[in-house]
DNA sequence: TTAAAATTTGAATGTCAAGTCAATTTTTTA
DNA sequence: TAAAAAATTGACTTGACATTCAAATTTTAA
C-alpha cells in the first residue's frame, strides 16, 4: 500500500468514525450526508470521493466491528484453558466490545432498514458465525461436566446469554462509571450463572 | 361512547394493527402512509382522517404495548406468592407478550429516530416505572433469601435480566414452533438462574 | 326522504436529503 | 517548476414521501 493510499485508508477510518458517532446521536436517517460531512469541515460532495454512497459507508463499519468480534473468538481459541475459562474470557471481552463500540452495534439491530440484501446478508453470516463458535463452546462446557444446560436448548441458552449481553447498548453509558473492568467482572459474574448455576458468594 | 366513536376507535386499532405488522417488515421509514393505507384497501389521505401524522399512529400503539406490560405487574401483585414465584410469572408475562408482539416492541429499541422528544419521555416513563417494579420484586427476594443478588448490583441484575428476555425479539420466530408455553418454560428456567443460581437438574 | 355529519378521495404542495458532476484547488512526482 | 494526479467544492438534479385540502361520496338520524 502507498502512501498515498495509507492517507486514504486513514480518511476512510476517520469518516466512518465520525458517521457512526453522529449516527448514534440521531440515528441512521436522521443523520444526513451532509451532517457527517460539516462535523469534519468538509463538504457533502467529497465523501463520495471516499465512499459510493451513504449505505457503502455505514455498512463498512459494521463489518469491521464484526472482525473485531470474531478476533477475539481466535484468541480466545489458543488459550490453554477449559470451556469455562474460555467463555468467561469471551463474556469479557464481549462486553468490553459493545461498551466501547455501543454506537456501531446500535445499527446491528435492525439492519433491514438500512441495507442492501447483499449486506444484509454478509452481516449475518459473520454474526451466525460468531454465534456458532459460542454453541461449541457451551458443547464443550456440557461435555466437561461445567454447564448444566440441556443439549437441545443450547441455541436458546446461547441467545439468552448474548441478549442479556448486548442489550447493555440499551442501557450502559460509560459517563460517571467506575471503570470497565470491574464493570465487567459484575457483568460475568451474572451471566455466567446462565449456563453454570451453582451458588457462588456475592459480598454485600 | 357513541356507536359512532366505537367504530371509529375500532378502525384506529385496524390502522395501527396493520402499520405495525408492514414496518416490522419494512422498518419505520421503510413503511410509507401509502404502503400502509394500501393495505387495507384505504388511500392515503383518509389515514389522517384517524390520525394526525405518521408519529402518531406509530407512538399509540407502543403506548398500548407498554400499558399492557404494566398491566401483568398489577396482576402479579395481587398474587399471594412470594418473590421467586412472583418474578417467574412476570418473566412468563415478559416473554409470552413479547413473543406475540415482536413487531411492536422493536419499534422501541430506538425510539429517538422515530419520536418527538415529548413522546420519547412518555415512552421512557412507562419503561421506567415497569423497570422499578422488578427493583422492589428483586430487593424482596434478597431480604427473604431467595436471590442471591447485591444490594447495589440490583438494577445491573434487572438489566441482564430483562436483556435476556428482550434480545428474543432479534432471534425467536413463531413459525415452526412447538407452543409457546413449553418455549416460555424453558425461558424461565435459564434466565432465573441469573438471580437464583442453585443447581437444578436439567433433563437430557 | 332529506339535511347534516362523517368519511373518503386523489390531486397538489412542500420539503428534504441523496447523489451527480464540471470546474477548481491542492498535492505529488518527475 | 510544470505536468499529472488526487482531492475538494457547491450548485444542481432528482425522487421520494409526508401532509393538506376542497370536492365527492357515504352514512346517520330526524
Amino acid at each position: 500500500m502507498s502512501l498515498r493510499e495509507k492517507k486514504a485508508a486513514l480518511k476512510r477510518e476517520e469518516i466512518m468514525e465520525s458517521a457512526i458517532a453522529i449516527i448514534a446521536e440521531k440515528g441512521y436517517h436522521g443523520t444526513t450526508m451532509e451532517d457527517i460531512a460539516s462535523r469534519l469541515l468538509m463538504t457533502k460532495g467529497s465523501l463520495y470521493y471516499y465512499f459510493k454512497n451513504k449505505q457503502e459507508l455505514v455498512f463498512e463499519s459494521q463489518i469491521k466491528l464484526l472482525n473485531e468480534s470474531l478476533g477475539h473468538f481466535s484468541f480466545v481459541e489458543k488459550m490453554k484453558a477449559n470451556a469455562e475459562e474460555k467463555l468467561i474470557k469471551m463474556i469479557q471481552l464481549h462486553t468490553e466490545h459493545l461498551v466501547y463500540n455501543k454506537a456501531g452495534f446500535e445499527l446491528m439491530i435492525k439492519p433491514e432498514e438500512i441495507f442492501t440484501e447483499e449486506q444484509i446478508n454478509e452481516i449475518y453470516r459473520l454474526q451466525e458465525k460468531y454465534a456458532e463458535k459460542y454453541d461449541v463452546l457451551l458443547k464443550e462446557g456440557i461435555k466437561d461436566g461445567s454447564f448444566n444446560i440441556a443439549e437441545d436448548e443450547i441455541k436458546i441458552v446461547r441467545n439468552l446469554l448474548l441478549g442479556a449481553l448486548n442489550w447493555m447498548m440499551q442501557w450502559h453509558s460509560l459517563e460517571g462509571k467506575k471503570n470497565v473492568e470491574d464493570f465487567t467482572k459484575v457483568i460475568t459474574k451474572y451471566v455466567i450463572r446462565i449456563v453454570k448455576p451453582e451458588l457462588s458468594s456475592v459480598t454485600h
